[in-house]
RNA sequence: GCCGGUGUAGCUCAGAGGUAGAGCAGCUGUUUCGUAAACAGCAGGUCGAGGGUUCGAUUCCCCCCGCCGGCUCCA
């Protein structure tokens, strides 16, 4: 199996493309992502590069590299450069790596870039790469650099950050850049490409340093490929579940409640409740018990939980009353131990599960708010799980069946694994306790290593009391989420001095898991809208069936037909509107009902309904209790649509 | 929070320094229809909020708020 945790150099300086970055991208493509470079994964030129003799003058070529598309990209953010300092010759870059599906370039530019600018600059990048000029590299001293780049302070920053005394040095025509490389030999040989926005970007990625302007392409070998993918991000932006759902009235928000904090629409709380129903039958089966505990509390609890010490800006600000403080709980582990501590447990009661699925508040920073997948309200599909050291794995085995069985039903299939570390230096966001922090890394590495899982490691991505494995999906516009997380957690239960007797007749401190399934509803919703395309599943279809009366004196009939699906427990309405029969199929279709069930002259004369299927189209007539049992059927099946991207 | 964009009817969008328009949806009427939109009429907006410039602002300027794209953060 792989670790996929390899040193990577960034181009272009190695700025803030950080190792893990990098690897992650890596990953996503060649397992689940649009394409697989020739080499099969994508392998960094700068770790090619780095096999290289790196000494002055020695040349810097790349031409081993089976790295076509990276070097395209590369490539076509120098060529961006270019432009963009002709056209501001003021203008001071930074940082332009290639990325996934194309590349960016950062900026420090005199005024905000507009779309106008944009189609400029892409106009005299055509220019170069007509042009086809060469692109050559070479390994230069250090002094010469700093000649170079004298009025170009990031690449002066840069440059003091490489340890060698030789740096990377890349140019075209006029245009020169601090780079490592792996770059198409020519201008001409960059591909079909088009930059597709602008936005702001932090000088490394740090919000303390200065906000640079990011221009970002895509780019692909040829113009059908380009095509195809600007295509495809079109289609993606229509199946977005803000727009989905507002059209298929699943969720609201208004500006009156506040930003993140959606509402639910009848259709949309109908999947949330099926959601959760289901997952909570599933974790009773596997042996958690569920509570209910209250979302406001003493501030002193989140003191003793460590909460308030290192996670005080993501919650709410307290409210003083008469004589305590109170906050909005962001977390609900303190309440599950405090249901553990009600009894003094034995060796024999562990592990005991203890399960929730209740609202946290989080008090997310305004920017990043939106739609489902981020709120301020959050319902948690969360679980502590305690136990001795030694059933750990066997826990995280459990929980990690659950995901698989949860996923596979709801037909998820693209996602990965990420183990979550701290990063040791920021003694401020963890727990700083280093003998804890290895016995939980390594609990986790040995537990995955077991299952065989293949995984990603980030360091710095861990919750403040532990490590933790995250499963990361993808919206369809490609930004990466966690959905499902296992966390190790050796510290609240020292904090809150948890105990069990061991058969040993002493007392022991037990671990906690923390786990969510399915994250949050708000989130999985967001996914499973945009999954689906709108299209949910018989068993989650807020309307799982559509009577259609061809005419008004079928409503009878049409009522019929109903009361049938109602005596099995489906969700159907009759359109006893006036619009003529393909109007109301159209409504039917739009809103993603999965069957229609048309009745006239004929079908109530035979008892039989004319099925359609959202997706399969007219499938004739059939006996009303075929169908009936049909549609019942897929919903207890829980089964998936024949093919919803063809949707 | 930061950078940029944006905000006109329930939705999608036009418009212009002289107090606004379309399509869909809604309502009413006519039509009773066979697998993705029948026809007609009606109604619907302090043009995101506040301030300023102006004889006059929805339009120009400032500030605030929301939304969108990123960055940072994150379930």
């Amino acid at each position: 199996m792989r670790r996929a945790r390899a040193r990577t150099r960034a181009p272009c300086g190695r700025a803030d493309l950080s190792p893990y970055r990098a690897v992650r991208h890596a990953v996503w493509s060649a397992a689940h992502v649009t394409w697989a470079p020739p080499g099969g994964e994508m392998t960094t030129a700068s770790q090619e590069a780095g096999q290289e003799e790196r000494r002055e003058g020695a040349p810097l070529d790349t031409l081993s590299l089976d790295e076509r598309l990276y070097r395209m990209r590369h490539s076509a953010a120098h060529v961006l450069a270019e432009a963009v300092l002709e056209m501001f010759p003021e203008a001071k870059y930074a940082f332009g790596p290639p990325i996934e599906n194309g590349f960016y370039y950062d900026f420090d530019l005199p005024r905000p870039l507009t779309p106008e600018d944009l189609t400029r600059i892409e106009r005299r990048m055509r220019g170069t790469v007509h042009r086809d000029v060469p692109i050559e590299g070479r390994w230069i001293p250090k002094d010469e650099a700093r000649a170079i780049f004298a009025d170009q302070p990031y690449k002066l920053e840069m440059i003091e950050e490489i340890e060698d005394d030789v740096v990377g040095f890349f140019s075209h025509a006029e245009f020169d850049d601090l780079c490592e490389g792996g770059h198409a030999e020519r201008t001409g040989e960059i591909g079909a490409f088009a930059l597709t926005h602008s936005a702001g970007a932090y000088w490394r990625g740090d919000e303390r340093r200065p906000m640079l302007q990011r221009i970002y392409g895509a780019l692909f070998p040829t113009q059908e490929e380009l095509d195809a993918w600007l295509k495809a991000r079109e289609e993606a932006e229509r199946r977005d579940h803000r727009r989905l759902g507002r059209e298929l009235e699943l969720f609201t928000s208004s500006d009156l409640v506040g930003q993140g904090l959606p509402t639910l629409l009848p259709k949309g709380a109908t999947v949330r409740r099926l959601l959760e129903d289901w997952v909570v039958t599933l974790e009773r089966r596997a042996g958690y018990q569920h509570v209910y505990s209250p979302v406001l509390g003493k501030v002193d609890l989140y003191k003793r939980s460590g909460h308030w010490e290192h996670y005080q800006e993501d919650m709410f600000p307290p409210m003083q009353l008469e004589h305590d403080e109170m906050v909005l709980r962001p977390m609900n582990c303190p309440h599950h131990i405090l249901a553990y501590e009600t009894q003094l447990h034995s060796y024999r009661d562990l592990p005991l599960r203890i399960a929730e699925f209740g609202t946290m508040y989080r008090f997310e920073r305004s920017g990043v708010v939106g739609g489902l997948s981020r709120v301020r309200a959050m319902s948690l599909n969360d679980a502590h799980i305690f136990c001795t050291p030694d059933q750990i794995k066997s826990e995280f085995a459990g929980v990690m069946r659950l995901v698989e069985e949860v996923y596979a039903v709801l037909g998820i299939t693209q996602y990965s694994y990420r183990l979550s570390l701290r990063d040791p230096a920021d003694t401020e966001k963890y727990v700083d306790n280093d003998a804890m922090w290895e016995l939980g890394q390594r609990v986790l590495r040995e537990a995955m290593d077991e299952l065989e899982l293949d995984y990603v490691t980030a360091e710095g991505e861990a919750a403040f009391y532990g490590p933790k494995l995250d499963i990361q999906i993808r919206d369809m516009l490609g930004r990466e989420e966690t959905m499902s997380t296992i966390q190790v957690d050796f510290h609240l239960p020292e904090q809150f001095e948890l105990r069990y007797i061991g058969e040993d007749g002493a007392e022991h401190r037990p671990v906690i898991v923390h786990r969510g399934v399915l994250g949050t509803a708000e989130r999985m919703m967001a996914y499973l809208i945009e999954l689906y395309a709108g299209a949910f599943p018989v068993w989650l279809a807020p309307v799982q069936a559509t009577v259609i009366p061809i005419a008004d004196r079928h409503l009878d009939y049409a009522n019929e037909v109903r009361d049938a699906l109602l005596a099995r427990d489906l969700r159907v309405e009759v359109d006893s509107g006036g619009d003529r029969m393909g109007a109301k199929i159209r409504k039917a279709q739009l809103q993603k009902v999965p069957y229609m069930l048309v009745v006239g002259d004929r079908e109530a004369e035979a008892n039989t309904v004319s099925l359609r299927h959202r997706a399969l189209g007219d499938l004739g007539a059939t006996p009303l209790a075929e169908a009936v049992v049909r549609i019942a059927g897929e919903r207890d099946a829980k089964s998936l649509d024949p093919d919803p991207e063809t949707e």
